[in-house]
DNA sequence: TCCTGTGAATGGCTTCACAGCG
DNA sequence: CGCTGTGAAGCCATTCACAGGA
């Protein structure tokens, strides 16, 4: 009767996710995958939520975007919930990642444990320095820009992170979408133009620190009045 | 002493910005510093709004909340709307900053030219590897974690950067806050807890990655179903 | 009775259209 | 006449209170 393309039945997979609860439910997987290497089987949404810096109700909310698989009266099962989280996310199979930029940025993130073990597995690795292609880095060679289309296409890497300086940012960005790379994290402190069908994401520190900053100063400000003026 | 404690008059600088205009300002501040260094002195809400990948009213909107100084019928004054920007977030005096973690991403935050340039100093570096203290980086002596306090204290550091492991990052955390530092941008995995007086804001790669791939699979699944179903 | 699941209301961001000034 | 500035409307997400099942 009900032949929807959904994988599987009663879950609201044609939905899509909001952004912010899209955010949170990365902080819920990381919370229980630690929770399970503990030993911990069932864990109630307040004791959940709690790990993770947000309300109950919000975490509830979050977790019934992906479907209803928590036992009332009791609570999570630990390992049910993390897998439908990757599975979610798209983290049962693995992504092959490319990272273009192997300074001391490309080398952090080469050597960060927490890719391999959640889904993700470094492929590539690109850089324009002589000095540094060639190299091994995290167990893999350094190849150069040049090869970049002839490696993206024989490792199968379909998502890329750039750890590159502003200038060459978007030459390479334009070469990675034309390659097929769908994908891309950028540390670049640039704005990108890519496709719409393109994924974009940035990370960008500068824009950090100065949001810190905005908030510093205005928390200087307040007590600044606060002492001067003490008004009703 | 009778006047209003605000810098100048007419500007709305009690209100709170709303994070996400906050965060295009900073944007935006990028944009005109670049066009400034070209020698661009005017520009029109259109033209700076497409490079910075936003609309014409959102960018108009963005800056009405520190106040209006544009010229109708003609644009912004390149140089006057970065001061203003650069005034709003508190970037007019140099912040100092210490980065605690002196690994592949500390060295490249503390080697990233960008800090310096836009209100950043770095004024301490600290790593816990006997081996990395002592040593030299970007021009700056390793100190030891055991020195935290006093080295904090003594270079009068007041936002800190921490690029160390998830398991050590909670204690060190409560370290930097009980030795004063107001501000905090946290690289480690985990979910830190902070008092309300405190900022702190995270930078997450696994999480980035895994909102990537959320999207990536959504579009494949999309795709297949355009292809199984060639609908009516 | 417990804790999960969710519809409804609140609040805030974004967008738009037009008012306002050079 | 051109472009900025902004009030108002629409929309989206978060929050809350309660319904609902073990």
């Amino acid at each position: 009767m009900t032949h929807l393309p959904d994988t599987e039945a009663a879950k609201p997979s044609g939905q899509e996710i909001p952004p912010a609860a899209l955010a949170r439910l990365t902080i819920y997987l990381r919370a229980l995958n630690s929770l399970m290497a503990a030993g911990t089987e069932r864990i109630s949404s307040e004791q959940l939520a709690e790990s993770a810096g947000v309300s109950p109700p919000t975490l509830r909310k979050d977790l019934s975007y992906l479907g209803s698989f928590g036992t009332r009266g009791v609570g999570y099962d630990v390992g049910l919930v993390s897998q439908e989280i990757s599975a979610a996310l798209g983290l049962m199979h693995e992504w092959k990642v490319a990272i273009v930029g192997v300074g001391n940025l490309g080398r952090a993130l080469a050597g960060y444990s927490g890719f391999s073990t959640k889904g993700f597995g470094v492929v590539a690795l690109f850089d324009a320095d002589p000095l540094v292609v060639g190299a091994e880095v995290a167990g893999l060679r350094v190849s150069p820009i040049a090869e970049l289309e002839s490696v993206l296409r024989h490792t199968g890497a379909n998502m890329a992170v750039m750890a590159v300086p502003a200038g060459v940012a978007q030459g390479l960005c334009d070469r990675l979408v034309a390659a097929g790379v769908m994908s891309i994290l950028s540390f670049a402190p640039v704005v990108l133009q890519v496709p719409p069908s393109v994924q974009l994401r940035k990370v960008d520190m500068a824009t950090e620190l100065q949001i810190l900053a905005y908030h510093a100063q205005r928390a200087q400000e307040t007590e600044n009045n606060s002492e001067s003026s003490a008004r009703p």
